[in-house]
DNA sequence: GACTATTTATAAGC
DNA sequence: TGCTTATAAATAGTC
């Protein structure tokens, strides 16, 4: 997840996938420890690799063997109720998606609003754009209440992408303004409209099925003989 | 570790242990299933969690089982020699830290040089420095072997510390330099040198013990009956 | 539980 | 195989 984004998939190549298998692995590890070690618990984590003979354990095997004992000690009853608040908890999962997906599409729409008013201070056209009047009417009621000039908060809203809102305040300040348009800020707002938004929308889970990552598992696999 | 840098020790404060441990236990979680997912293998991580009865197992029952009968099944043999690979793991590792500690003392000389430089370009006294003036007349050399011109070369040299070494050609650019000058970019240098290098240096394991983070298991963990 | 400022983890590239 | 670097993710401190 870095110089790309990376699909949470199986990765094919058999190269990349080894690569990413050993980084991760060492990753994870040191999570484990580092969970145990700042809140003073037991844990661990046990990889079956394909690259390697034995399974490898880590921190400690005691841990793992004490958590597993218990596990196995369970009622019946019990651990079908876990089973119960795992699925609990994925519709929760999936609730929270949702509402992040809400969210999004409303800063897109934003965004969007902010786009029409610049292509028409640009003086380009305004085709193929859904945008209505009153949410143009509105966004211009926001301006005139917050802003200390109207162009200079529609400067700094463009810029909202990148900057904080605390830098707001610098672009008073003439010097900072200039820096800013000697980098072409507006050249996302000429583009069409896609990969800031796209980025954006990857981040949501259409179906977030399963709370953890990827790989549901059948609820048989929770059940510990 | 984020707000501040958070030592890797036991968090004494109940309430925000508690908190730290949910946040790293979903990530772990999350961590686990992804490296199952991504490389097709099997995994699971448990953790005996003082928050509930039941520890906390994630993805899947079923590797662990495996993956522990294996171990399980191994030779006292294999299971030593695993423990010596475990050793001759933790040695690599500390010499790698050595080295790195090593570059990063040199860098941090690269910078005291500059540093000097600026001081007597700014006029400032030399008092209490300890760069020597053959380093001084290495670093010209330098200056004058790679640079359209001493200034240029100097300002994007000082600049290292936040630009990408590609940024350096965009210096060229009057525009660029404008930017560049706005914002204070000396400002480090004015300061007695600490903070950024501080930072650099607390990266470095003093005295890295275990692979995976801090708590060094003795070597009887690895052990299963 | 949500929100940032930072620190970490890592995918690509060499 | 390992190191470097640009980016994505995780998360400490706060509210």
């Amino acid at each position: 997840m870095t110089r790309k984004k990376a699909a949470l998939a199986y990765i094919a190549n058999d190269a990349a996938r080894k690569a990413t298998f050993k980084k991760r692995k060492n990753g994870l590890m040191k999570k484990v420890s580092e969970l145990s070690t700042l809140c003073g618990i037991e844990a661990c984590t046990i990889v079956y690799s394909p690259y390697q003979a034995e399974p490898e354990v880590w921190p400690s095997m005691l841990g793992a063997r004490r958590a597993i004992a218990r596990f196995k000690n369970m009622s019946e009853m019990d651990q079908s109720r876990r089973m119960v608040n795992q699925q609990e908890f994925i519709r929760q999962r999936i609730v929270k998606a949702e509402e992040q997906l809400k969210k999004q599409l409303r800063e897109n729409r934003e965004r969007e609003i902010v786009q029409v008013m610049y292509r028409a201070l640009v003086g380009e056209g305004l085709q193929g754009l859904t945008i209505t009047g009153e949410e143009i009417e509105e966004r211009i009621k926001k301006l005139k209440k917050s802003a200390p000039s109207s162009e200079e908060a529609a400067s700094a809203e463009l810029q909202a992408d990148k900057a904080a809102p605390e830098n707001h305040a610098a672009l008073n300040d003439f010097v900072a303004v200039e820096a800013v348009e000697n980098q072409p800020w507006y050249m996302d707002l000429l583009k069409p409209r896609n990969e800031g938004d796209a980025v954006n929308l990857d981040r949501i889970d259409p179906m977030p099925s399963y709370p953890y990552g990827n790989p549901t598992p059948s609820w048989s696999d929770f059940y510990f003989p």
